[in-house]
DNA sequence: TTAATTACAGATTATTTTGTCTTTAATTGA
DNA sequence: TCAATTAAAGACAAAATAATCTGTAATTAA
């Protein structure tokens, strides 16, 4: 079973959600992240690095370094965390996986499966951080005290 | 990068696909499917025997034996397809991956998400096989002269 | 200056998914 | 009956993905 994103992304869109709920001068370690999400640690990290290539996390290394949203909330949509980890592959490829398949002679899927996948596109375009922000604060509090 | 379906999924729907633009009396074997579909024959027929279980293809062992469409194409729901192969799972999974999340405290992407969720979900039990044919043939009989 | 801490980079391992191979049982035509 | 053909079943191999480990360089506090 797959999903649309792979787990490193959806791992990426919790970290950088839970960057995107604390002070911005704030340097939160992978160590800190990790336990808080109760993600694995060194998967974080790595992540994060991906992140901060592509400049939407910065870091600094050293005693009390740590990550930080490189850029503010409002600036950050959704769609260039998906970009930085998966790529845009997805929203290119054919549903049946037909290969050379050329849209002159769309099957009836093509168009709706199309339509489907430019909105899931236009969602995370649409989307910054900000705007998740204060429900993914409560999501991320809530998170310690759930079992699963 | 991950898709909707498994790779499994997409080639059972063009197997099946491809089942069911061929007469109904008639018995495609494994290999043939796979040296049009230019698919792993093996593969195919691990599918095949899947779909068998559920009702959706049927076969028949020895000289004459092969696969072939249970229902009449308009009987079959791509959804069916779907189920066998991958299940349902994706059609209820958060796309955020979070764990223990319950709808009452939503996210903003839940409803966008959701909806994009359901509206595939109809789009894949509202199709059947036999909307598909006519294009599924153009598309088959172009197979073979492309490159890719 | 030194010890501690951290990101960083890359190797390594584990797990899952994908694909192949081998063997068996059923069916048919010769 | 017998040889050929095929699905079925499941072991096996390869590849992709996820996760861990190890060592290094940067930074800071003492
Ligand atoms: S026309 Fe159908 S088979 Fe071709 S790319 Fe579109 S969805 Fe896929
Ligand atoms: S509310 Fe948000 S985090 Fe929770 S299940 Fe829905 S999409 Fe996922």
């Amino acid at each position: 079973m797959t999903v649309i994103f792979s787990k490193k992304c959806e791992l990426a869109l919790q970290a950088v959600l839970f960057l995107s709920i604390k002070p911005k001068d704030e340097f939160l370690s992978a160590r800190d992240i990790s336990k808080e999400l109760q993600l694995p640690k060194e998967f974080i990290s790595k992540v994060l690095q991906k992140l901060t290539e592509t400049g939407i996390v910065g870091s600094k290394k050293g005693k009390t370094g740590g990550f930080f949203l490189a850029k503010d909330p409002s600036e950050i949509r959704l769609i260039q965390i998906v970009e930085t980890i998966d790529g845009l592959g997805v929203f290119e490829k054919c549903v049946l996986g037909f290969p050379g398949c050329s849209p002159d002679n769309p099957c009836p899927l093509h168009n709706k499966w199309g339509h489907l996948r430019d909105e899931a596109f236009k969602m995370l375009t649409e989307f910054t951080l900000a705007e998740l922000k204060d429900s993914a604060e409560k999501k991320i509090g809530n998170l310690k005290f759930d079992i699963l």
